[in-house]
DNA sequence: AAAAAATATGTAAAATCGTGCACAAAACCG
DNA sequence: CGGTTTTGTGCACGATTTTACATATTTTTT
C-alpha cells in the first residue's frame, strides 16, 4: 500500500464522515498506527485535516477536492451510472454537475444517444467530446483548482439562459429533512442555478452521502425530483425519501 | 520489449487502477526495477502520471485522450515553450489558443509565476488548474469534437471583453506575405478575437509550419509581435521575418 | 490520583532510490 | 561495409526513506 493510497482513503474519508478514528484507519488500512499517526502529521501540516488526539477531522478552511475520491466505490458509481442514463431520452437538452459519479455517466454515454450537454466540469467536458452525437457546451468561467470545475458569477448568469430537460447532480450530501447541503459557498451557488434550469433535477449519490449534512443548503428535498443511488429500492435509507415523493431508482 | 511497449502498459494500468507498484511492474514486464524506475520518471516528466516512493499514481490533471502520441516534435515544442515563457511577466494577463505546443507551455509554467489566463481550450485548462498561483478562465462555448477548444458565437463575445497583456497562439500556418492561416473557418474567427485582445501577439510554431498556408487568412504578418520558433535566431527562414519587424526569438 | 489511551522518540530492518559503470544494441556516418 | 557515437539496460553499492516495534512521556478518562 503506497503512502499516497492512504492519504487519499483518508483524506475521503473525512470527507464523508468528517472524522476519522486513528485506530480504525490502521485497522482498514491495516498498517501499524503509528504509519497512520504520520500520514495523519504530513496531512495536518499541509492543511488537509486537523489532527486532533486520536484521529483527525475535517479542516475548515480547506476545501475537499472532487477527485480524491476518485478511487472509492467505483462499483457503486458505474451501477449508478448506468441506472441513470436509462432516464435520458434522445435529442433532450442535459445539464451536468462535477463529481467522479457523473464522470461516470459521461463515459458510460452510449454513442447513439443524441443529447445537447451543458457542463461547468472539466473532466466531464473533456469525457464528452469522444461521443459524435453529443453536442457539448462548456459554461465558462473561473476554474476552481480542486473542484476543476467553473465557477463565479459568470458561470451562474450563462445557466440562467439555458432551459433543460434534465439535471444531473453529482456530489453532495443528501439529508431527508436537510436536503441537499455543500461544503462550498460558491458551489451552493452554482448549483442553485443549475437545479432552477431544468425541468426533473436527478441527484446521483452513493449510500455513503445519504443522510449525511454540510454547512451550506442547496434545495430541499422536495425540489428533487428523481434520486438514484446504488441501493437497493426497498432499502430502509430511502423510504423517507420516496415519502416525499421522490422518484427512486 | 520497447521502452515505448512499456511505457503504453505502465499508462494502461495507472488508467485501469489508479496506482502501480514498482516491483510489480518489474515483474510483469520481466525487466530490471531500474528499468521501470527510469521509465517513471519519464512518465512523471511528461506529466502523465505521479511518481511516487514505490510506484506511480494517476495525474488527476492528466487528460488520457486518445490521440495520445502527438509526440511528434515534442523537443521541439519543448524548446520553443521554454523560450516563450520567458516573455511572461508575473502578474500578467494572457490569452492562450490552442495547439499542443501551447500545451507544453502550460505544462512547463514555473509554479511561482503568477497569472491570468484566459483560454478556450479544454487540454490547456486542465494543465493550468495545476499550478496554483495562476488563475484560469475558461472561455466557455460549443466545444469542437476534434479541436477539443471551444468555438462559436458566445466564445468570441467574451473574448471581445478581454484585455490581455499577451496572446500565445499556437499552431496555424505562417507565411511572410500572407500571414496567419487556418483551414477551419470558426477557427479564424476565434483566433482574430483573441489577437484582439492582446497588446502583444506571440506565434508559436515549429519550422515546419513557417512558409506554408491554409484556405483562410488570420491576420497579416504585421499583427504579429513576436514569433518563436525552435530556429537558430540567423536562420534563413526567419529573415523574412524580421524584416518586416517581428521580434524573433 | 490512578488507569487507560494516545503520543513522542529512538532504533533496527526492510524497501526503495540515486548514481556510476559496464556492456550490448541501435543509430549514425563516412 | 566498418567504425564511431549514442542510447538503453542491468548490476552494484551506498544513501535515503519507510515502516513496525519498543519504550518513555504526555494527555485523557475514570
Amino acid at each position: 500500500m503506497l503512502r499516497e493510497e492512504r492519504h487519499r482513503y483518508i483524506l475521503n474519508e473525512v470527507k464523508i464522515r468528517n472524522r476519522v478514528l486513528l485506530t480504525d484507519i490502521a485497522q482498514q488500512l491495516a498498517v501499524s498506527e503509528d504509519t497512520v499517526r504520520r500520514d495523519l502529521q504530513q496531512l495536518n501540516e499541509r492543511g488537509k485535516l486537523k489532527k486532533v488526539h486520536g484521529g483527525a477531522v475535517a479542516n475548515s478552511f480547506h476545501v475537499y477536492t472532487y477527485r480524491e475520491d476518485q478511487i472509492y466505490a467505483h462499483e457503486h458509481k458505474i451501477e449508478i451510472a448506468t441506472k441513470a442514463i436509462q432516464l435520458l431520452k434522445d435529442g433532450g437538452v442535459l445539464v451536468m454537475g462535477g463529481g467522479t459519479t457523473n464522470l461516470e455517466v459521461a463515459r458510460l454515454l452510449p454513442e447513439h444517444l443524441h443529447l445537447t450537454v451543458f457542463t461547468p466540469s472539466l473532466p466531464i467536458a473533456m469525457q464528452l467530446i469522444a461521443h459524435e452525437n453529443i453536442e457539448t457546451i462548456f459554461v465558462g468561467g473561473r476554474l476552481s483548482h480542486d473542484a476543476q470545475i467553473a465557477l463565479g458569477g459568470e458561470t451562474i448568469k450563462t445557466f440562467s439562459h439555458v432551459k433543460a430537460d434534465y439535471c444531473f447532480m453529482g456530489t453532495g450530501n443528501l439529508d431527508a429533512t436537510q436536503g441537499l447541503t455543500e461544503f462550498d459557498w460558491e458551489v451552493v451557488q452554482l448549483k442553485k442555478a443549475m437545479i432552477e434550469t431544468a425541468q426533473q433535477v436527478v441527484v446521483l449519490t452513493i449510500s455513503e452521502k445519504i443522510n449525511s449534512a454540510q454547512r451550506f443548503n442547496v434545495c430541499p428535498v422536495t425540489e428533487i425530483h428523481v434520486l438514484v443511488t446504488e441501493l437497493d429500492l426497498y432499502d430502509p435509507r430511502l423510504t423517507e425519501f420516496s415519502a416525499k415523493g421522490l422518484n427512486v431508482l
